[in-house]
DNA sequence: TATGATATGCTCAAATGGAGCATAATTAGG
DNA sequence: CCTAATTATGCTCCATTTGAGCATATCATA
């Protein structure tokens, strides 16, 4: 039986959010995602990256979990004589560590149709466009490439779902409609990264959005103490929606993920909100739960 | 910049449902699952896995998916002078082809208090019993520990959640009552598996487990057409819960996930049942939307 | 033809979720 | 001081979903 032997390299999506703007760190101007070789030495791969993050960075890494394997062909990065395998891990950065120093990016520089707190995006109507073509480029595989498109992108009666980030940035790869593609695409759909690193950043968020509705991570994003407004700006902008803020809040509260502190904050010119913290303790008592998104139509 | 190199190999869970029986494809008379070199000729991991495994057992896998790496120490299967990292993948097997041939063992052989169809299972009475001198025996620990108990085996309150097949495990090898623990417990909890098999059979379950959910991927594991009842006992089968007969089928009939094919089956000695076959283009209208359990009590 | 068994249709109440109105507590500007 | 603007917060209403169970249909078999 044949051994395979390869190389190993750790890279990590490390998101955090600041001034209502989810943002990954990023190397090389923002070209690519932080990324180190996997060494020998850590008991885990987790304690490992943990380390090494800290090192390169001096932002703590609250909450990491792992995201996905890559070790195909084609990924533009493999070493003659070996191929490299990439394990990719998601972490959640605090909100005032990661603040806005140089490498950290909004994510939505590199995914401008994620984002729909404005109302759906105007590239959208390119994008569509761009799909019809491709789609009707083969007659064979037209219908199926139509209800794909219709349905990645929410207008198959369905909606836009924010979940499936990963999906739509997978289809416009297919599609040639992103530079990394190789067919040398004009790259106004979203900024381009090194080698598959962007669709490793896509994988990280669709994983995020997804979880935060199920599992209370979002508090790993937030400083010991916020309003209200200020978490579900937060989520916002992770989910790339807005929230009806009425059932927001009813929504947090009837699950007793928060506990008031007792202070209140009057920044923004109104009346002034509690403070809240998480309660921490939920983390043993229900891991589930989460936080479902009551959504507006706005 | 020093790069690490390992050794890969792939770590396959191919599941099948026959005769109302999660099973789970094994080697060494059920004590390993199955796994091999990962080859450099294959583009994707994906493709490797298919065809290796097509030319191991003659069954055609549907559905697959990346599960989980494993590169931690102490996995017990490291060779001198590198790291193994396992790639390990969740595989469907049709009902028919994975038959109950050797080889194929029912999962809950490895998980006995996973199956609550019959109930409650007796055996939780010991592993309650068990965890509690557990958490008694570190006063710092224990009520941290007593909680997390409570939770994952649904005796908070909050009930038996199936998705918790993980957890469950992990804890119960915390507390060292699995022999993998090392600590030679009575293997009466649940049959071992080597090295950390069973823990990454206890993460394609809780993976499956949550899938099902809100992914139609059970008809990956059902013969081309089927009757209702059918169906719910394989989803039965897999959740480890009976659900509610008529609200199953409003379910599924609502969603539009099936067709019926215009013949009956009337093999059980009733009112024949009218057989279906899933709408294979709902794979592409909805990726989503997805299967929900209604449970039923008895 | 009665009985037992399963399939299938339907009802009802409780829980959940989406939307919006009403009120409270501030700051800023006359 | 008074008013408008702004944000926070409490509460209601209604449509939909979900959990549970009753009733009827259609078969095999005795």
């Amino acid at each position: 039986m044949t051994i395979g032997f390869a190389h190993a390299e750790l890279i990590a999506v490390l998101v955090a959010v600041t001034g209502d703007e989810p943002r990954v760190m990023t190397i090389r101007s923002g070209n690519a995602l932080p990324s180190g070789p996997f060494e020998m030495g850590h008991r885990t791969l987790q304690s490992g990256l943990r380390e090494w993050v800290q090192e390169q960075t001096e932002h703590p890494v609250g909450y990491l979990e792992q995201l996905y394997t890559f070790a195909d062909r084609d990924r533009n990065n493999d070493i003659p004589g070996g191929r490299t395998i990439s394990i990719s891990y998601l972490g959640l950065v605090n909100e005032q560590s990661g603040a806005g120093r140089p490498g950290w990016h909004g994510w939505y520089e590199y995914f401008p149709w994620e984002d729909h707190r404005q109302g759906r995006p105007v590239v959208l109507d390119e994008i569509m466009a761009r799909l019809r073509s491709w789609a009707d480029a083969d007659p064979a595989r037209r219908d199926h490439r139509h209800r794909r498109a219709d349905f990645t992108f929410g207008l198959d009666g369905g909606g836009w779902n924010e979940d499936l980030a990963l999906q739509r940035y997978e289809l416009l790869y297919e599609a040639g409609l992103v530079s990394e593609a190789g067919c040398g695409a004009e790259a106004n759909l979203g900024r381009a990264m090194f080698a598959d690193h962007r669709r490793i950043l896509a994988t990280g968020i669709a994983r995020l959005r997804a979880k935060i509705k199920y599992r209370p991570v979002v508090f790993e994003l937030m400083p010991e103490s916020f309003t209200l407004l200020r978490l579900q700006r937060t989520i916002e902008a992770l989910a790339g929606l807005t929230l009806h803020k009425q059932n927001f809040r009813r929504l947090i509260e009837q699950q007793d993920l928060v506990e008031e502190t007792g202070g209140t904050e009057s920044e923004t010119g109104g009346r002034p909100a509690k403070l809240f913290r998480f309660r921490y303790t939920v983390l043993e008592e229900r891991a589930l739960a989460g936080t479902k998104l009551p959504l507006s139509r706005n």
